[in-house]
DNA sequence: TCCTGTCCTGCGGGAACCCGCAGATTTTGC
DNA sequence: GCAAAATCTGCGGGTTCCCGCAGGACAGGA
């Protein structure tokens, strides 16, 4: 049993490699990668099927990474370990975990012993384990109350990214009117309309408004935009 | 010599630890704060005149708790120990460092040596140690090629957090067209025009579009943003 | 079958945005 | 002290955004 390490922080790299060891005597060898292009390489190099590895990483991210990683080989088990619990990474891992694949996603800050169990739960049995705060994410994006729909969520990040709505509309194949019906439903939900100070009419711009919200909920993040980026780049340069 | 510590990750906190009683054996006492805002308070009680930290905390992020530690004791030396060196951090420090007041910025990525090297410049020579990638983020900000003014900054930043034009010109004492100038400069200067396909009219929105490429860029991060929302919040609620 | 709820779509208008032009004011350099 | 450069400001227009209103398509339940 091979068990690769993808993660930038030297000290957590160290730290995880010693998790590995301790939690996995049956594993004959550990490799470590420091971000996820090499992590990638890797995984391809050594055939292994035993993936732990950190989001939120400089040349590639874990999220991106874990999507080519799975086109490969989708029956690896990736243990994702990361410091935050962003309804913008969670949602990014439920986007690209293949069908039946075994996966888990716990927070650094979580005791040495869930790690381990983690470790020995995906690893050895197979079973998906989730940490209770990413759990409740998880719960929190589906409820209608705060919770973004899957449409909501994908306008959500056109606007991030700067489009237009008639662009928007082109690209989601929809018309000027429904782009901006999204919009409101999406307005609504993220409070848009909540001021902070007495008078309320005119102070913000709408479509701006609710990309700053998004981003101090920890709906959308830097890397979420990124990723959306390249996408527009590469399905437009087609 | 009294040292405080204040670090979310455990293991950075405890590796730090270690580095500091290794480079400064005068050191007598080492205590160590989990985030920001206790940190505040240990600073605050033991009066210590010695602070490492990192930046990106969750309570309140180090330079929030930087800016009402300078406040009451401006004479505190603080070395900064950060993962990043986005352009919005460098810029925040920069922001709040009181007249004369000695500091450091160095990155976690550095080698042990050079940590040990910048406590002792800091701590005991009262040098002003920043690291060569941070200084060159520095450089690049202060260039008038990409690098945007202290007013165009503000108002990016302005906009990033949803206001409108008119609310802008209202906080920013200024005429409707004096911030639509100072937009169009922002527009340039972070190439807001530039386009992924071939067709470029109307498809972005100009507005979300710079502060789309400023998060790319990492002009801008997400917690900039929240310190500016809790620093609007407050100038409008009294 | 009809009713109700949800979604897409068009129309229209008021507001906000983007920006060229041009005069006034301030700052800078020599 | 004066000219050049940079900023601030108003005007006017074309465009986009925000959204109420209303009609059509489609699914599920009584």
């Amino acid at each position: 049993m091979k068990v690769l390490i993808v993660e930038d922080d030297a000290l957590h790299r160290a730290f995880l490699a010693e998790a590995v060891r301790a939690a996995l005597p049956e594993c004959g060898q550990v490799i470590e990668a420091e971000n996820g292009l090499k992590g990638e390489a890797q995984a391809r190099i050594a055939q292994t099927e035993h993936i732990v590895m950190d989001l939120q990483m400089n040349e590639r991210n874990g999220i991106e990474a874990a999507r080519t990683i799975w086109r490969e080989r989708p029956d690896t088990k990736i243990l994702f370990w990361s410091n935050y619990s962003d309804e913008a990474y969670v949602r990014g891992v439920a986007r690209i975990v293949p069908e039946g694949a075994t996966y888990g996603y716990v927070l650094k800050s979580a005791s040495e012993e869930r790690l381990k169990l983690a470790l020995r739960s995906v690893f050895v049995e197979s079973q998906c384990v989730i940490d209770r705060e990413v759990r409740g994410v998880q719960q929190k994006s589906l409820g209608t109350s705060l919770g973004l729909s899957d449409v909501e969520y994908e306008i959500l990040v056109d606007v991030a990214l700067g489009l237009t709505d008639k662009a928007i509309a082109q690209r989601k194949h929809l018309s000027l009117r429904s782009v901006q019906n999204r919009l409101q439903q999406l307005y609504e939900k993220l409070d848009v309309y909540e001021t902070p100070g007495q008078v309320n009419v005119g102070w913000f711009n709408l479509r701006t408004r609710a990309v700053s919200v998004a981003l101090s909920r920890k709906v959308l993040n830097a890397s979420a935009i990124e990723r959306a980026e390249r996408d527009l780049r590469q399905s437009a340069g087609l």
